[in-house]
DNA sequence: TGCTTTATGCGTAAGTTTTACACAAATATA
DNA sequence: TATATTTGTGTAAAACTTACGCATAAAGCA
């Protein structure tokens, strides 16, 4: 039996960043073709011998410089067949969080015009990108009431504060600061350090940490992590 | 920019079905090639202008007779560099689920070899799809608990000690009936018919059917199915 | 120094949901 | 008519969620 099919696959990064209360998706700008100049993910072909992982890995490296904190496979986009007039293109998204540090950093190759855009704020975008990303979107709102990937947008230490408008944020809710506060103590996957924000008003802060290594644990002890807002 | 790229894009289904108390997956028998004989997911090669659910429905028809009551997008594979010796394939898996009446059915093609074999009484598959099943199987239950789809695996008008077989059997967990029962009526999501089940033993049990436009119409208002078990 | 402002840290009562469990009702059959 | 079998319903205790209020620790300023 003899296959012709004349379909390249693409892989496409969403990467999220969450810097000063606002969540941010990185964008890249298009140098050549009919978009030229156009916002789109990053992205490319992926090549004959290398996984999808890895194509996702190398093109954010090439195009940004960046080493995401958390990447997973979000979906497949193949149904827009004339995406590309050359060929039609089959995308696997990847849906990708970042450490919030990272967001200052600029971008160590050649793609100076690798930039953040605000979720709410995005130009147009090139493409079905517009499609991908309101599904990593909404992938991301539900996925951080039954996973603790929120911290993958935080640094490493972080305040009770910022945690709590990372979901507010992002979920598009109002949070009660005690509730929420006790809800994630009780899981048993934070740890005090002894170190103290240093903002300028108020009562200094504990910073806290994320103990992964503790969470899995209970993972496999049959926990189930799981945070709602009325 | 040339792009040289040797990858086929193919799509896989995992049929579930549920009989008499069982989970079933429907596989089909190989005929050509190296894993001639060996039993295989419904599947094939994605044409140039068809969209990937498209191409699902279309093997599921040519190759087993079957039409589908769910079908949804389960998972882009594409790291076994070496499934096919002629070219790279990479394979967008489908979840699908039959209803029960369906299950007798023989497919009316050219695809006696297709079967359908009990979830826990797996031949050897070919591929990787025996990893791309495990995947299907975990997303099934998952999906159990917060999505209703357990219907889809059900006739239109079922017994509930139908519906808590099924979740007791695909989520291997026991269930208090009453709870169980109290649970789902209070989300008035199911009808009572004027029916009765005739088996043999046993005070007469009534027949509910599942209101599907109802269900919509309490998501768009903020419902969230639910169900959990200790 | 002490008053005000700002944000953090903790406690508790009321309301809601989940869990555990037992008995009556309807049929078939001996 | 008694027995076996499966369905249908109720209720109290426990666990969890929600809605709040107040004391604490710093900074700024009079």
């Amino acid at each position: 039996m003899e296959i012709t099919q004349n379909i390249k696959i693409a892989v496409d990064a969403i990467v999220f960043g969450y810097s000063k209360n606002e969540l941010n998706v990185l964008l890249i700008k298009q140098k050549f073709g009919a978009l030229k100049n156009k916002w789109a993910l990053v992205g490319g072909f992926v090549k004959d011998d290398e996984k999808l992982q890895d194509a996702v890995h190398r093109e954010l490296l090439e195009e940004t410089g960046i080493k995401v904190n958390y990447l997973e496979q979000l979906f497949t986009f193949g149904d827009d067949l004339h995406r590309d007039p050359r060929f039609r293109v089959i995308s696997v998204a990847y849906f990708a969080l970042v450490n919030s540090t990272k967001l200052e950093a600029k971008p160590d190759t050649d793609a100076e015009e690798a930039q953040w855009f605000p979720i709410h704020k995005l130009p147009e975008l090139a493409f079905d990108h517009d499609t991908i990303l309101k599904t990593a979107y909404t992938r991301l709102q539900n996925k951080l009431s039954y996973q603790p990937i929120g911290f993958d947008l935080l640094n490493n230490e972080f305040l009770f504060s910022d945690l709590e408008n990372l979901y507010s944020t992002i979920l598009e809710k109002n949070i009660d600061r005690r509730n929420f506060r006790k809800k994630l103590l009780s899981f048993d996957i934070l740890e005090e350090t002894e170190k103290f924000s240093d903002k300028k008003n108020g009562r200094p802060a504990k910073l806290f940490k994320f103990n992964k290594q503790k969470y899995n644990k209970l993972l496999k002890e049959g926990f189930y992590f799981e945070i709602k807002f009325a």
